[in-house]
DNA sequence: TTGTGTGCAAAATCTTTGCACTTCG
DNA sequence: CGAAGTGCAAAGATTTTGCACACAA
C-alpha cells in the first residue's frame, strides 16, 4: 500500500531528486507506526545514513507533506508530529497512550456541512478530523 | 452566553484569583470573533490594561483552556491559535481568509467511532474536529 | 497579612535561513 | 556539467522558568 517505491516514484514524477538522505527520512517516517517530532524521525534517519542533519529532515517533511505522503498530527499538546499517510482524504485515529497512528477513511460528515453551511453561510471546504483514544495494545 | 461574568465566577469557585490581568485577557479573547495567537492576544490585553506581559497571556491562556474557555485552534501552519470556547463538548469552524471562529455542536460521529472500534480494537474517547471554509463575510 | 499571581530578564526549545559544498541526473 | 539538495552554524521565533515584588482575598 503505501511503500517507499511508491513514493519514490512520485517525487522523481514530480520533478524531485532521490537522495540518500530523503530516502533515509521517507523509511524513518514509513517504518514507524507512530506519529514522531521531527527530531524523532532523525534519530531514525540516522541509522539508514549516519550523515542526515535535522535540517534536512524538516525539509523531507514538509515535501513529503506537500505530496501527500506525510501528515501533521495535532494533540493536545501541540502539533509538531507526524504520521505517513496515504494520498486522498483520510483520517488518523491515534493512540493516547504510545502516540501509534492509524490512518482510515469514510468520514461522512456532510449532514453537519449542510446544516452549518446553510445556518452560518460558510462554505465549508475542508475539514480536520482526528479519533483520539487508546489502541488495542495499550489498553 | 459567554461573558466576561460567567468565567469570572468559575475561576473564583475554582479558588482562583480575580486580577486584572486575567481580566484583561479574558477581555481580549471574548472581545475577538477570530482566534488569535498569545501574541495577538496580547496585544489587545494591553487596551484594557497597560501592565500586562506576554508571560500572563501564556499562563492565562492555558488556565482557560483547562477550565474549558478557551480552546486551540489548529491549522494547517500550526496550532498556536486561541478562541473563547463554551463549556462542553463544541468544535469550531475556521474561515480560512481571515480567521473568524464560529462555534458549533452537534457532531454525531458514532457511525464511524463504533465501526472503527470494532475494526481496530481502539477504544476511542475523544475526537478533534474542526471545519476549515470560507465565511459569509469573505465570499 | 499571606500566599497566589505578576513582570522582567534570561534560558530553553524549536524552526528557519544563508551560504559554500555535494551529488543526482 | 549544472542545478537541486545538503549540512553546518547562526539567526529567528516562540514558549518556559527563576525570582523578587505586587496585590487579591
Amino acid at each position: 500500500m503505501l511503500s517507499e517505491e511508491k513514493i519514490v516514484h512520485k517525487l522523481t514524477q514530480a520533478g524531485y531528486r532521490i537522495t540518500r538522505p530523503r530516502r533515509a527520512v521517507i523509511c524513518a517516517l514509513l517504518e514507524e507506526g507512530r506519529y514522531s517530532s521531527p527530531a524523532e524521525v532523525h534519530e531514525r534517519a540516522v541509522q539508514h545514513h549516519p550523515a542526515v542533519g535535522l535540517v534536512t529532515v524538516y525539509r523531507t517533511l514538509d515535501l513529503l507533506s506537500e505530496l501527500g505522503f506525510a501528515r501533521r498530527i495535532h494533540t493536545e499538546d501541540g502539533c509538531h508530529g507526524y504520521a505517513a499517510a496515504n494520498d486522498g482524504h483520510r483520517h488518523h485515529m491515534v493512540c493516547r497512550r504510545c502516540g501509534a497512528a492509524v490512518e482510515f477513511e469514510g468520514c461522512d460528515l456532510s449532514p453537519f456541512m449542510t446544516r452549518l453551511s446553510q445556518e452560518t453561510g460558510y462554505a465549508i471546504e475542508d475539514h480536520l478530523l482526528e479519533l483520539v483514544g487508546v489502541c488495542a495494545t495499550c489498553q
